[in-house]
DNA sequence: TTGTACGCGTTATCAG
DNA sequence: CTGATAACGCGTACAA
């Protein structure tokens, strides 16, 4: 019962006395192929239960209409959104998408770039690793000939397509909108800086203190604080300060929002009265906290849509010269309770 | 610049004057090759970037090691989980997924399935959509000796491998639970009872009060009440009834429990005195509540990673004979303050 | 419109 | 241990 033989286009030429090509001429809806003979043969096709072997025709053809990702997580939902838009986008031009997760390692990341490498895929799609500094594995990606996009992490050296956000300007205007509601003292919670993104949301950060003549307090900055943990750590530490911080924008993610919010209130401070927090990533929780938490949507999905549909734009370009191009989406700040201070 | 030639086991073969075969054997790690024609072999393949094609390979050898996984949504906590633990088992064993999803749309999830027929892959591993009743699809992956494994949402006719979770038990303990902590109306939000598990989740709770000597009361049973806002919608009505319930079992979801605790909520139905509200899933988010949601954890990646080693263990099997298998994995009822009517 | 013949890159099976 | 050759299933230039 295991791996029975399947019906090739020989099995149905044989059984028509017909030709293998002509079956495949058929098959492929080619105009040079008699309309009865085509109907006999997509009839008996579909009595033997053909399908096509795409693996053979690929191999001919010459490419795999595969695209393949790479992502720290695939269930973390900013990733799995991105996915599933570039699922969405690809699906409807009949290519097929292979992921992969790093976990965050940067030798599990070769490894899946190699793995990707191998099976031949059209294009690479990739958010790199946190522990990822190095890109040998990245221009061997190019050096195949093969697409690379990098989407949200990317390497800025490597010219190649990337998709981003603009994490610069979402958290200046973040900052910005802590300190019009009347916070005076913003501290900010970092993430390794190895990651540009983290440095583009640091930058936002401290531009939008200069612009409002806001002095940069060093010990209100806190390397490193990129996980719920750590956040609520870093509070801790913060809170204890002789003079601590009125407001606090974790720019990781929502969960180190969360984190300053739990310590928060068990430390009976009260947001946001006296305390104001903003996150990044608008996460479903964020609505539902109390009070609710005022973040920063990167619309994954569609970043995952505009992913796929720079690849289709690239494949139609004829030049030969490939313009590196890069997309940045605007992220969009959701006000809400947690930076209310005014009323 | 666009698709340069890679080189293959022929340019090594050319400039080694050897064989293409001897290469194929010495990158294949054969015995029968000499230790220093090897050496050389492997030096010159990394020198001229030689890397596998695994589209001929695969094709000569009659398989794809690729597992394609159909699940309705990619950006779903528990199906992100699952596809987790599937790719970290499947990972480690050199095999690659595909990923599709089917929107919970039946056509869609036709076509996805006939892709990955298409595309060959070594098994299918699926949940299927609510809108899927007719399983000619999935039969039509067995047809074609394609491995099969249902997992979560499974079409309990066709005689497959199965792993599921026992929801019937979690269900019995959910309820059994409220009714101990001394709630006296529970009422139940349903599933489509097309879906199999919601069908079960609903025995789980007849049976509860049944065991517990309570009477059924058909106005507490609401039917598809599946979303946020479809559940909101059924506690408002459940809320407003002359003997209204004092506990709801939100069978379906937490998002539906979120959605019953937002109506009490702004009802002023004290949660959990005087309604008390159980979950489904343990989304990250029933824990910062406020009350806590309790729940019931499926155990998501766990069950990604069993699926998995299911197909493994089957690969290995040399019976011929293919033992139907199903593998029931039980959730665990997690009590939070929702459910503490009594301190 | 149809048939012939070859190649995509590997691997398996023979000989030698 | 190595070389020659066929085959996996399909698509396509060329000839008929």
């Amino acid at each position: 019962m295991k791996s029975k033989k399947r019906t090739t286009i020989y099995d149905i030429a044989e059984k028509l006395n017909l030709n293998p090509s002509s079956v495949s001429r058929a098959l492929n809806n080619s105009s040079s192929v008699n309309d009865a003979t085509k109907k006999l043969i997509l009839k008996t096709a579909k009595e033997l239960n053909y399908t096509r072997n795409t693996l053979a025709s690929n191999l001919r053809k010459g490419h795999s209409k595969t695209i393949g990702v790479v992502v720290p997580r695939i269930n973390q939902n900013f990733f799995s959104n991105v996915i599933a838009g570039i699922e969405d986008a690809t699906y409807k031009q009949g290519y097929n998408l292979i992921i992969c997760q790093s976990n965050e390692l940067y030798d599990k990341e070769v490894q899946c770039v190699n793995t990707l490498i191998n099976q031949h895929v059209d294009c690479i799609v990739i958010s790199i690793s946190v522990e990822t500094i190095d890109h040998k594995h990245l221009q061997n990606i190019i050096d195949h000939g093969i697409q690379l996009i990098q989407f949200d992490r990317v390497a800025d050296e490597l010219e190649t397509l990337k998709v981003t956000n603009d994490n610069e300007q979402s958290s200046f205007e973040a900052v910005s909108h802590m300190i019009k509601q009347g916070y005076k003292r913003v501290a900010l919670l970092e993430g390794p800086q190895k990651l540009n993104i983290f440095r583009q949301r640091k930058n936002g950060y401290l531009r939008a203190l200069e612009e409002n003549g806001i002095p940069v307090i060093p010990a209100l900055m806190i390397e490193n604080a990129w996980t719920k943990e750590l956040s609520a750590n870093a509070t801790r530490q913060l809170l204890s300060l002789p003079q601590p911080p009125d407001a606090i924008f974790a720019s990781t993610s929502d969960f180190s929002a969360l984190g300053v919010l739990e310590v928060a209130t068990a430390m009976n401070v009260k947001v946001p009265e006296e305390l104001g927090i903003c996150g990044y990533s608008n996460e479903d929780f964020t609505e539902i906290t109390s009070p609710s938490i005022t973040t920063i949507d990167q619309f994954s999905f569609y970043m995952g849509k505009t992913v796929a549909n720079l690849y289709f734009q690239e494949m139609e370009n004829t030049d030969t010269m490939v313009v590196p191009k890069i997309i940045s989406i605007k992220p969009k700040l959701i006000t809400r309770s947690s930076t209310q201070k005014t009323i």
